[in-house]
DNA sequence: CCGACGCTGTATCGTATGTTACGATTTTTG
DNA sequence: CAAAAATCGTAACATACGATACAGCGTCGG
């Protein structure tokens, strides 16, 4: 039975001292191209000496380092030649490649942007562009740390960037700042928060564009929104994932940094001089 | 401008010495397997003697055989990192509706859980599942959500869950609550943050158990960390892309909450009581 | 607190590897 | 057809690579 490097590694790396664990490491972060260099080579990359790497690939069951290297050109030879490598047959051990709740938090990404059009995005990104225009950013108990990631790269493409955290009456007092060229980015996915609900309203009233990341059974805020973003939530899991919402929002990240490439890019610039 | 080691074959092969020409299909049948392995080897795999191995690569531009190989071994990194290559595009049918930073952020979720075995994640589980035992977590700039959602969840399935955030000295204080049996969780990708790494090392040396969350190129802090998780970052944006360790992120939340199942269940019906 | 064990790095050794010189053989050219 | 040029293989060489012995260090158990 011809069983992979890779697995061997990860059978046994629980059960190697803290060096070797740190060669295996680097050759998988490098893999496998690492192991094919030479053994100084390989040490120096993992950070440790020559001789735990030595005694790594020795407790792999190889008896020597140029046996080591030709595990891995065999593997790599059949991974190259067969054309149908493709489809995914690198670990025979795991079937599909990757447990169930992982291969339905890819499905529900899929298919959120199945709903997401371009244009949509789009027209979103056109909403963030404006400098003068503030960007007011809020997420609820689970998806507040989204919005914060969001609100962590805003403000370095652009000013007015200002994520709403902490406590309730922290942030409605900054109702009075927004205006009608504004725009509020709220995630909440059920159970949909009250106070949210009840920020949303006012805002809302005071005319600001409201950009609402939900799920798809729908937050009522959906009701104030000018632009509501419908992210799959459901995994065979007692929670909710937020994957497919995180993932809508690095992509309007990435848009809208290039959108913006010109004036983000002085910007970044100007902030390197401040350090 | 890099010209691929193939290319440069093919250009000038046909300019050969018969015994050259035999080196140069040896090495296109095999590529670039062969062109990995020993001069002796390769001359035998060719039916050449080992100096014509050593003409030909001269002949390529090459000033020795480790730089060629060195060549080979780069060209062939590039190739295993691009995802475009080997899991290719397994949905043919619907390609149409998402953008290409979407797609390569699928297939680096996807990627990254060939790397992370089923086997580590119940490890991680089983460390996080000892309500004894304390879990802090933290991440670096555009990480710290990432930490931040995870600690939301851990806070409601088990006692003794902290997130470090705020001003550096507020949380390098915690250090002295920290002992043998805890466990830290650290998010880090590039750049890495040199007050993450003091930090952890701090935390090693009081015998903490640390599980890193990182990009393919490592971050330092993998010298003190217990458990490494390798999360692909790599999207065509400006930016990097974090959604794959979010999703590993989540990945771990569900299983530990399933191990906790009756634990947990009591301590939720506790905390609605209290509302 | 002390002894034993295991892990890791430094220094050293033998050897396999890449490299070069030179002569044999084939191919080319006048 | 002969001489010259070019190509290729055999053999000797020097380097650097993998392998090993040993000592320092931290860690665990009594």
């Amino acid at each position: 039975m011809k069983t992979g490097v890779a697995e061997l590694i990860s059978d046994r790396m629980d059960s190697m001292p803290a060096g070797e664990r740190r060669a295996a490491q680097a050759l998988i972060a490098g893999y496998p191209v690492v192991g094919l260099k030479t053994v100084a080579e390989f040490s120096q990359v993992a950070g440790v000496s020559s001789p735990t790497i030595l005694r790594f690939v020795a407790r792999l069951g190889f008896h020597n380092y140029p046996e080591f290297q030709a595990a891995l050109q065999d593997e790599l030879a059949a991974q190259l030649q067969s054309p149908a490598s493709r489809a995914g047959l690198p670990q025979p051990s795991r079937r599909g490649g990757v447990p169930p709740t992982v291969e339905a938090t890819l499905e529900n990404i899929h298919e959120t942007f199945r709903h997401v059009s371009e244009k949509q995005i789009a027209d979103m990104v056109t909403l963030l562009s404006n400098p003068k225009a503030a960007v007011f950013l809020i997420g609820g108990r689970f998806t507040d740390p989204v919005a914060h990631y969001m609100a962590a790269h805003l403000t370095i493409i652009r000013p007015n960037v200002l994520h709403l955290a902490g406590q309730e009456s922290n942030w409605r007092d900054r109702l009075i700042d927004m205006g009608k060229r504004d725009v509020l980015l709220i995630f909440d996915i059920r159970r949909y928060q009250e106070s949210l609900a009840r920020f949303a309203e006012k805002a809302h009233q005071r005319g600001v564009h409201i950009i609402l990341f939900t799920d798809q059974w729908l937050s009522p805020i959906a009701r104030f929104a000018r632009h509501v973003v419908v992210g799959r939530t459901a995994v065979p899991s007692p929670w909710d994932s937020s994957a497919a919402l995180f993932v809508v929002a690095e992509t309007l990240i990435g848009e809208l940094t290039r959108r913006l490439e010109a004036d983000s890019a002085r910007r970044i610039g100007e902030m390197e001089g401040l350090r």
